[in-house]
DNA sequence: ATTGTGGCCTGCCCGC
DNA sequence: TGCGGGCAGGCCACAA
């Protein structure tokens, strides 16, 4: 599904239109458009502006406008984005492989040609006007030792629902959660607020570097512990029976003797 | 305020 | 072969 690597993935896609001026929007669903927004709104506000940059933080990308609008996507759990018949993922893990227009949520189309889409058969994803980032935590991939004492705080939740909690930490989705963890030797049900500074300061290197390994090996669904998500799956470092539970509401895998 | 739960959405897979 | 139930999880509303 696309965390924040894929979202980044997509921004870069994105790109292209930068210097683009938009011709038409293409709204056919509007349970697509979040924050009280609907075709006519949002096309009265994009229609025949100029894209003059794109953005992203944690899951959520947008383009900006020459009238200072930020255009906001949200990619869900099988969203994808096409610019100009090309995407920068063709599958997504728990996704569909294959492509059908009836899945094209929203799009833009420019004037001198080429076409943005978002492609979203489950429709959890969704389209925004100027996105309020004041409710985004610090970006994962780059988060500091400081940031994710703050993130973590006193919290009694457990630590995956911390980091899973986009207010506090944006950009990361189950698939990254469990794969920081079991790298960091830590349970996903151990209290958030529990770590010592080592801890924190350990985590927050594992994650930098856990991201930065996917990203290199090419999505969130490449991690070492992914290929034993299932329910026989074993330890890839010792070999024992993976836990399989529900920790932050999430399915949930752990090495219990690793991550103690 | 913080934490936990349920529901949304729909394609796909498994078992009958 | 067709069918139905369960599953996947990002996000939000709501409850305690």
């Amino acid at each position: 599904m696309p965390e924040l690597i894929e979202v980044e993935s997509y921004r870069q896609a994105a790109d292209r239109v930068v210097g683009r001026t938009v011709r038409a929007v293409v709204a056919p669903d509007a349970w697509f458009l979040k924050g009280g927004a609907t075709p006519s709104v949002v096309t009265a506000a994009v229609e025949r502006r100029t894209v003059v940059g794109t953005g992203r933080r944690g899951k959520l990308m947008w383009l900006d406008l020459d009238d200072g609008v930020q255009l906001g996507l949200r990619f869900g759990m099988t969203g994808r984005i096409v610019v100009d018949g090309f995407g920068p993922i063709d599958a997504l893990e728990y996704g569909p492989s294959r492509q059908d227009p009836a899945w094209d949520r929203f799009g833009l189309e420019f004037v001198r040609g080429g076409r943005l889409v978002l492609s979203d058969p489950r429709r959890l994803g969704g389209v925004e006007l100027d996105p309020d980032l004041s409710r985004l935590g610090p970006e994962a991939s780059t988060v500091t030792r400081k940031e994710l004492t703050v993130a973590l705080g006193s919290s009694s939740a457990p630590l995956k629902a911390a980091l899973l909690d986009q207010s506090r930490l944006a950009g990361v989705g189950n698939l990254i959660a469990d794969e920081t963890l079991w790298r960091a030797g830590m349970d996903p049900a151990r209290p958030a607020g529990g770590l010592d500074a080592d801890d924190v300061a350990a985590l927050a290197r594992t994650l930098r570097s856990t991201v930065r390994l996917l990203t290199r090996r090419g999505g969130s669904h490449t991690g070492d512990l992914q290929e034993q998500r299932h329910r026989s799956g074993t330890c890839p470092r010792c070999g024992e029976p993976l836990e399989r539970r529900t920790v932050g509401g999430r399915t949930t895998y752990s090495c219990p003797a690793e991550q103690g």
